[in-house]
DNA sequence: AGCTAATTTGCAAGTATTGCTAACTAACAA
DNA sequence: TTGTTAGTTAGCAATACTTGCAAATTAGCT
């Protein structure tokens, strides 16, 4: 995703306005690696702008996304997420704490046998597992962070 | 997933009946290639057993996961599938169709970097492009099979 | 035939997301 | 500044998929 500054540019050239939801939302995706679902932006969202719109937050991620700019990450946990970061990875989901993190892949995997002949588009791999502190706590306390993923707190 | 005789033979050790609702969702279920979802398979068995509940279709369906005789697969369209075959497989969906095809790759990809160290329990890649029949006919009708894929019709 | 725990059903409710539209406002012009 | 207006927001209804619940039904056993 391009930088807020940059969306800005982009947004004024094709006559989209400038509104201030956009700006904070601009901003609140920015780097973000979080994996953030609408819900969980709009809360983080909320903070600094009481009263955004749950709606507005979906419109806007949508927009972002058809636009390009960001990309959309299915782990199958019912909420779509965000991912600001468009380059090739796949991801990781820890079965204890929910979070979501990027990974690469030794190299893409390739159809074998009778289905080697499909017009491949798009691969999307994610991995379910234990993410480093949890796999590592196995005595201690499991859900270090048992709410779902937040959106970067700014 | 078991035959449909072994499965009544296992339900019958549990104490579980064996009601007509559950051999029908059996068979239909049995060797069934087209990752079908709950509701695709409600539509077939109602044509066998009018007035067999959606509901039941679901509790059966969770029933039969939960005892792993059931695969749930997400393709990311909205409705979990249910598929009978419990190899380690991957899954290619038709952007055209929306038919879903078991895939086998090459190798199981692995993770490279600094999320080598997560503890994978679970892979699931999903491929998204044209499946054969919908390459192939670029130039004529692109929806041959409009609807979303229907369960093994008996 | 009768008993009863398991099962099925219909319907309400829950979650995530989109459709619709009236009220609002950023951007530009006068 | 004020006015204009196309673009935006916000609220709420509606949709799609799935589960919770409780009453009615029934498979399997005696
Ligand atoms: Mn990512
Ligand atoms: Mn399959
Ligand atoms: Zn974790
Ligand atoms: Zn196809």
């Amino acid at each position: 995703m391009h930088s807020p500054t940059q969306l800005a540019q982009i947004f004024r050239e094709k006559q989209l306005k400038l509104t201030p939801q956009r700006q904070l939302l601009f901003g609140l995706l920015h780097e973000n690696k979080a994996h953030p679902s609408a819900e969980s932006l709009f809360e983080v969202a909320s903070k600094q702008m009481p009263g955004i719109s749950l709606r507005t937050v979906y419109q806007t991620l949508g927009e972002l996304a058809e636009m390009g700019e960001l990309q959309l990450v299915d782990v199958g946990d019912g909420a779509k997420r965000f991912d600001p970061n468009m380059g090739e990875h796949h991801h990781f989901v820890c079965e204890s704490c929910g979070s979501i993190h990027d990974v690469e892949i030794s190299s893409t995997p390739k159809i074998r046998g009778e289905g080697a002949g499909y017009e491949v588009n798009d691969v999307g791999v994610v991995f379910h597992g234990k993410c480093t502190r949890c796999g590592e706590s196995t005595k201690r306390s499991p859900g270090h962070q048992a709410k779902k993923q937040v959106a970067k707190t700014k």
